[in-house]
DNA sequence: TAGACCCAATCC
DNA sequence: GATTGGGTCTAC
């Protein structure tokens, strides 16, 4: 009988808890390293930790616990969660490594990385490991005292023979069928999640462009690569030459998608050239069906993971390639803690791993383009589509223009208006694109286009009805909200914005013939609907698509000819050092959606501010040009990527104890006097109250990391004792 | 003076 | 993050 001393994680993800704790194990069955296990923690009884080391005692316990301290709690063999350890070597490497960079506390990393079932949370223990389907069976066919509805569903269920709860119909029904005795439900084990089998295809023939970025990125010295294409140059196809590449020498794939709906055409492309050896890896899966995809991958019976971007996570053993397509998406950065970006953490397993990691895009993010060129990352370009089809014909429509508005239309211009009647009239289709972020109020001016900025730090100023106020959301400062418009004295100044479904009501009545869907981060939610939709779009069931910026990437639409951008301007006046870049990003991918394939294509977008460069750039697609004058922005307002950006938040229950410490955090930091650093605020955000805690954000800018993280994360840990506080530091922050 | 309420310390 | 226990407040 041997004994164990056990450090353990605990669940909780404070950074006051962030350090292990010591267990005493008697028996000859320890806990691997890396394994969940059950402690009491306090008066907590049974909580999920997770095992770090396992050492074996030296002495008795009691000598140990003199010498330690504090008492050892025991394990029990029953407490002992999982028989093999959760993490592979690199893995925990590399959260070890997500945690230090994102300053979180390393447990949160853990949580994040491990799907439902396996992670280390008290909730894992009752998330479902294996799938379950739900049948219907026919327990009484006595017909009497039923409604005619449930006499329907009755008879259906007894001619179908056993049927999926789900495909019944009416629940309602159901549960009074349920209730009455006739049917019962039956659960029944569900065979692992399967990709439909295809007909595998040849590879097709690369264009000699496609060939020359696969070369480039085959053979650049650095791991990572920026493949910059333009929409329709065909990245997908050298994805895919290079998985075979990579396939080939007996290494994995992961294959990042920047949002869920487009996992399906992704995996489809796969499936169709490497058959089944697929694992999907993504949120809208079950629980149980996340798990077990992970167990398939972590047994080595997937070589190519296509994900979202928890993906980057996925236990592959022996990775060779990790792509993100359309690496300036946002989504690929998670919004609560650790806050991590799946490209960084890309990078930084591939550089682990020696793995490739090539970042796809059209429109780079700015970081990214910049690294390219100052060659820490390789770079491979694609400046043509591939059949050379022409790019769209594109007009940008002015809104102050007398006459950009008809009577039919307060928010649709006559132009675009009559260029949709013209399409439609051909059979042809429309896609009305709307700002992602459409119910951000932001103002202009509706005949001089004046847009409010901040006098303080040039930041855009954001209406805030309930104090009719104009308030800047980068540094603080607040103005009354004029009456007039200060440059041409116009007294209808306007808050510009409306939703995709404002924006429905208004085309329908217009077009009352067209067949409309509408597809925003409502309905595309769930991702069957989305692909209906799509599906149907694409094969003509509909005339007119509303959306918004998600429907912009990765989906062809043959039939497409019209591809209008709809309130950009809004884009505009959101606050955040990135709006430009999102408005360039948004017109730029729209305008390359439209005439795809044999139809010549049009882009029209509206907009108050036709002068603006992000817009005059955008509907050029002069990426290039966009880049040198956003730059130069960045360098002067000193974001991005000539700084590094940390936001941190400080939350109380209390106002002014948010603000004041904050402020005292933000002085000590001032205090420092490090060089290169600049800590702005506190500043409040946009919510300023959000789960019953008041928010102030400290926003640093700096130059040398190494000197600032030290500092900050000695900062954050003292402030993060205080009482009634809590800290949530996001580094890399996309929304100031 | 008991019970309610609040806060800060503690967790191996 | 959750619990506790002690200090303080409060109502009879």
């Amino acid at each position: 009988m041997g004994s164990f001393l056990v450090e353990v994680l605990v669940e909780y993800s404070v950074r006051s808890l962030d350090r292990p704790f010591t267990y005493f194990y008697r028996g000859d069955r320890p806990p691997k390293p890396h394994c969940r296990v059950l402690c009491s923690f306090g008066p907590r009884k049974r909580l999920v930790g997770f095992a770090l080391m396992v050492r074996e005692a030296s002495e008795a316990k009691e000598t140990l616990e003199r010498e330690l301290g504090y008492s050892l709690k025991e394990l029990r063999d029953a407490d002992i969660i999982d028989p093999e350890p959760l993490l592979t070597t690199e893995l925990w490497e590399l959260a070890q490594e997500v945690a230090s960079y994102y300053l979180s506390p390393l447990i949160r990393v853990l949580q994040a990385m491990l799907p439902p079932s396996l992670s280390p949370r008290s909730s894992s223990l009752r998330a479902p490991k294996i799938a379950y389907d739900y049948y219907v069976k026919v327990v009484d066919r006595n017909e009497d005292g039923l409604t005619p509805k449930q006499l329907e569903m009755l008879r259906l269920a007894i001619s179908s023979g056993p049927i999926k709860k789900k495909e019944i119909g009416s629940p309602a029904v159901l549960k009074a069928l349920l209730d009455k005795g006739r049917l019962a439900i039956e659960r029944r084990e569900r065979m692992r999640h399967a990709i439909p089998e295809r007909e595998i295809e040849k590879a097709h023939e690369l264009t000699y462009e496609q060939r020359k970025a696969l070369d480039a990125i085959l053979g650049a010295k650095q791991e990572v690569v920026l493949l910059q294409g333009v929409t329709g140059s065909g990245k997908t196809e050298v994805y895919l030459s290079l998985s075979e590449e990579i396939l080939a020498s007996g290494k994995g794939v992961i294959m990042l998608v920047p949002e869920i709906n487009l996992t399906p055409a992704m995996v489809d492309y796969f499936a169709r050239r490497f058959g089944n050896k697929i694992a999907i890896l993504h949120s809208e899966l079950t629980n149980a069906e996340r798990y077990d995809e992970y167990r398939r991958i972590a047994r080595g019976e997937a070589q190519i993971v296509v994900g979202a971007r928890s993906a980057v996570f996925a236990p592959m053993a022996n990775v060779g390639l990790i792509v993100l397509d359309e690496e300036h998406v946002e989504s690929y950065k998670q919004d609560n803690a650790p806050h991590y970006h799946a490209r960084e953490v890309a990078i930084m397993r591939g550089r682990r791993e020696k793995a490739k990691v090539v970042l796809g895009s059209a429109t780079p993010t700015l970081g990214a383009r910049a690294r390219a060129l100052k060659g820490v990352y390789g770079y491979a370009e694609m400046p043509h589509r591939v059949n050379e089809r022409p790019l769209p014909k594109t007009h940008i429509i002015d809104l102050r223009a007398p006459g950009a508005f008809g009577k039919e239309s307060d928010k649709i211009s006559k132009p675009l208006i009559e260029k949709m009647r013209e399409k439609l009239s051909k059979g042809e289709q429309c896609l009305l694109l709307i700002n992602r972020r459409g119910y951000w109020t932001g103002i202009n001016c509706p005949r001089c286009g004046h847009l409010f900025k901040c006098p303080e730090c040039g930041g855009n100023l954001v209406y805030h009805r309930e104090q009719r106020l104009l308030k800047c959301h980068h540094c603080g400062h607040v103005e009354e909200y004029p009456e007039h418009c200060p440059e041409c004295g116009n007294p209808a100044i306007r808050r510009v914005g409306f939703g995709t479904e404002r924006l429905e009501e208004e085309v329908q009545a217009l077009f009352p013939e067209a067949r409309i869907a509408r597809l925003d981060s409502d309905v595309g939610r769930s991702s069957y609907r989305l692909e209906q939709v799509v599906k149907g779009f694409r094969e003509r069931e509909f005339d007119i698509l509303i959306g918004t910026q998600m429907v912009a990437k990765g989906h062809d639409f043959p039939h497409l000819t019209l591809a209008a951008v709809l309130g950009s301007d809004v884009g505009l006046a959101i606050p955040g050092y990135r709006s430009s870049e999102r408005v360039f990003q948004l017109i730029a991918q729209a305008v390359g959606r439209a005439g795809r394939s044999l139809l010549p294509g049009e882009a029209l977008i509206e907009t108050y501010n036709p002068n603006h460069y992000a817009i005059a750039l955008g509907a050029k697609q002069d990426y290039v040009g966009f880049y040198l004058k956003e730059m130069r922005e960045r360098k002067l307002a000193l974001f991005p990527p000539y700084v590094y950006l940390i936001a941190v938040e400080i939350r109380a229950p209390k106002e002014e104890r948010a603000y004041e410490l904050a402020l005292s955090f933000a002085n000590e930091l001032r205090s420092l006097e490090l060089p290169s650093l600049r800590a702005i605020g506190p500043m409040a955000p946009y919510y300023v109250r959000r789960d019953g805690l008041y928010r102030r954000v400290v926003l640093l800018k700096f130059k040398d990391r190494e000197a600032v993280i030290a500092s900050l994360r000695e900062l954050v840990r003292r402030y993060s004792l205080l009482p009634e506080v809590s800290i949530d530091v996001d580094v890399d922050p996309l929304d100031f």
